[in-house]
DNA sequence: ACCTTTTACGCGAACGTTCGTCCACCCCTC
DNA sequence: GAGGGGTGGACGAACGTTCGCGTAAAAGGT
């Protein structure tokens, strides 16, 4: 191992020419040389196992092809898809991806991005919605690369990509109460995230189409593990025995959900009905599987990066964010009558009004 | 936002001295300057927020402080924990990472490997099981910088950082046997994995010692997913509905064992008993709660990190492989008469002699 | 007052590229 | 046989650092 790298010099050398003209011929540039030299230098570099420089490259080009993506926690199996969606986008467009990834809450955000910028990214995708509130953080974002972030970013002037989730979660809300239950409670994330707050006006607002007043006391705040589901599902079932349906913000969650469910002696659907919300691959595998909201993080991913690489390149990026639709997969824990895997896209015309860009993403 | 960045040689100017004395100061290296010199450069240096730039340093210095880690499907609960560990680990090393993530299985990993290389990282991390038949990509493991791998490397010559898989089978068909099960399935990964073929022999071995010949037919091939998993079950109780017991080699995939468990009527672990490996979070809160091989997927990444550094840093790599012990977390699945989550850690001195290395990671 | 030592910097070179300009030919052409 | 227009390739410069050595001026010694 530890072989030396062989530079553009030395295949000059053994094909004896100058190492700007080596350069020209294996960068493939216009070049005026002749065919013989030309083919001479490739033999030599094929032989040699010629690979460009990259670091020496950007340099001289002021531009690494390189993205930087920090995140949250990446164990969260829907921030991994996102992730893998992005660098395989960043990839098939030759960009590499440096990663910081932020597993504890109390990490330095600033000091992560800060060692992105300084290792010179073209651009960097923020995806760590717990430093949406950083306002260090939403500075470096805005001074230095291109930024796409899929969280909001105090301030603003960084462009967002996400997903609809209060029309999700309204979606989600009518299709329990389509089913005819009124008691309808919900296990959300931390009430200071935007999507957190997104889904809850969702929730709400198709609970008041349907002439009902949410009550405050059924929507209880975890953090996203099953733990802390398990125990806001307890506390739901004790403020109002008699709830029959419960609309819960992750399917982590959700596991935690049913598992306080079957603890307290409730059947899914038949007592309880669940909807849940991400649609990752175990949830149709749940017993009884799981109805949820798919969440499409994967072409988030996709798109954020297009959407960065088109920044760098030096396009205006939109100024609105984008949204994504989310889409109601219906299984079994929710008891509808059709429990046919029926994925029903969202209609694209709401009665409700567009919602306000800060509460969406 | 793309404000330009500051250099060395504007902070010199500012300054009024050369910008080689400004580098000195800056680094902090052993300089002969005055004290006010340094403090006057140090000033400007901070007004202007100067930022050294990382690449043109990793060009004179031969080093890019970067390490590459090229893994399987991240989206995969075990990957992303060691990915993430490893990612802290070398950030509180000074390092960065370079991602390369295979997430389809018909990638080219000398592709993703060799554009790692290109961009010059000072070691790289193997976690992509997928590749570990590829001999190509061996080549290149052993090549250019020091690697460390989580799999098997055809050839050799590649450190290795893993956990005794084939010991946490046995342990794990032993807790069953000591329940008095002896007609026992197991549902597994693919069998061309490494890590498969350890835990069926470790299974084998315990089944063995108990007197019990394994029947071929109780093996069951699945694909990490819960889908497959179902299926292998399916056919598992078909093939012998007196099977009391099955030992599943993910918890993903348990997911899928208790899903086609419960559709065929059986409860669990009443009619059979489940044990399943890695230990992730929502293993707790599945219904019944999980028992699993707890695997050290975090542990694993710091471990390859630290001894990736110390390989760049021009110690030896150990020559044998790492193995770190799994534990048997105990909990409702396998009914067992001690449902607490009483640990039981791998007693040191097992009958049977270390298995070959091969057979282990 | 001269030589030596120290202090405090400057300076050249190198890392491996890319890019633009410059120049020495050779072949025509009138 | 001098001017003209390609061809084919050399060459200098730059990107932003680090590193080792060179060297003025100031300080110290006899």
């Amino acid at each position: 191992m530890a072989r030396r790298y062989v530079s553009v010099k030395e295949i000059a050398a053994k094909a004896g020419v100058s190492f700007q003209t080596a350069s020209k011929v294996l960068n493939g540039g216009n070049v005026r040389v002749s065919a013989e030299t030309a083919a001479r230098i490739m033999a030599v570099a094929e032989k040699l196992g010629y690979r460009p420089n990259t670091v020496a490259r950007s340099l001289v080009q002021q531009s690494t092809s390189t993205i930087g993506l920090v995140t949250g926690d990446l164990t969260d199996g829907a921030l991994s898809q996102f992730a893998v969606a992005a660098e395989r986008t960043a990839r098939r467009h030759e960009h590499a991806v440096l990663i910081g990834n932020m597993a504890v809450h109390d990490e330095d955000g600033t000091a992560v991005l800060q060692m992105l910028i300084d290792r010179r990214v073209d651009g960097i995708i923020a995806a760590a919605p717990q430093l949406e509130g950083d306002t260090a953080v939403a500075d470096l974002l805005r001074r230095y690369v291109p930024a796409v972030s899929l969280h909001h970013v105090p301030g603003g002037g960084v462009p967002l990509v996400g997903s609809n989730h209060r029309d999700g979660a309204r979606l989600a809300t009518r299709h329990l109460l389509s089913l005819g239950h009124t008691r309808i409670g919900t296990v959300t994330g931390p009430f200071r995230r935007h999507v957190v707050r997104s889904r809850l006006h969702g929730y709400e607002d198709a609970l008041r189409q349907a002439g009902i007043e949410p009550g405050e006391d059924l929507a209880v705040e975890a953090d996203w593990t099953p733990g802390t589901a398990a125990a806001a599902t307890r506390l739901l079932l004790q403020r109002d025995p008699e709830m029959t349906a419960i609309f819960v913000h992750s399917d982590t969650m959700a596991i935690g959900v049913l598992s306080a469910l079957a603890a307290a002696g409730r059947s899914v659907p038949g007592d309880v009905a669940v909807v849940s919300c991400d649609d990752m691959p175990f949830a149709e595998y749940l017993t009884p599987s799981l109805s949820s909201l798919r969440v499409p993080f994967a072409q988030t991913g996709e798109r954020a990066v297009e959407l960065l690489l088109s920044s760098i390149g030096g396009q205006d990026p939109p100024a609105e964010p984008v949204l994504l639709p989310v889409e109601l997969i219906v299984r079994g824990s929710c008891g509808s009558p059709a429990p046919a895997s029926a994925a029903r896209p969202l209609p694209a015309q709401t009665s409700a009004p567009a919602a306000p860009r800060t509460e969406d993403s």
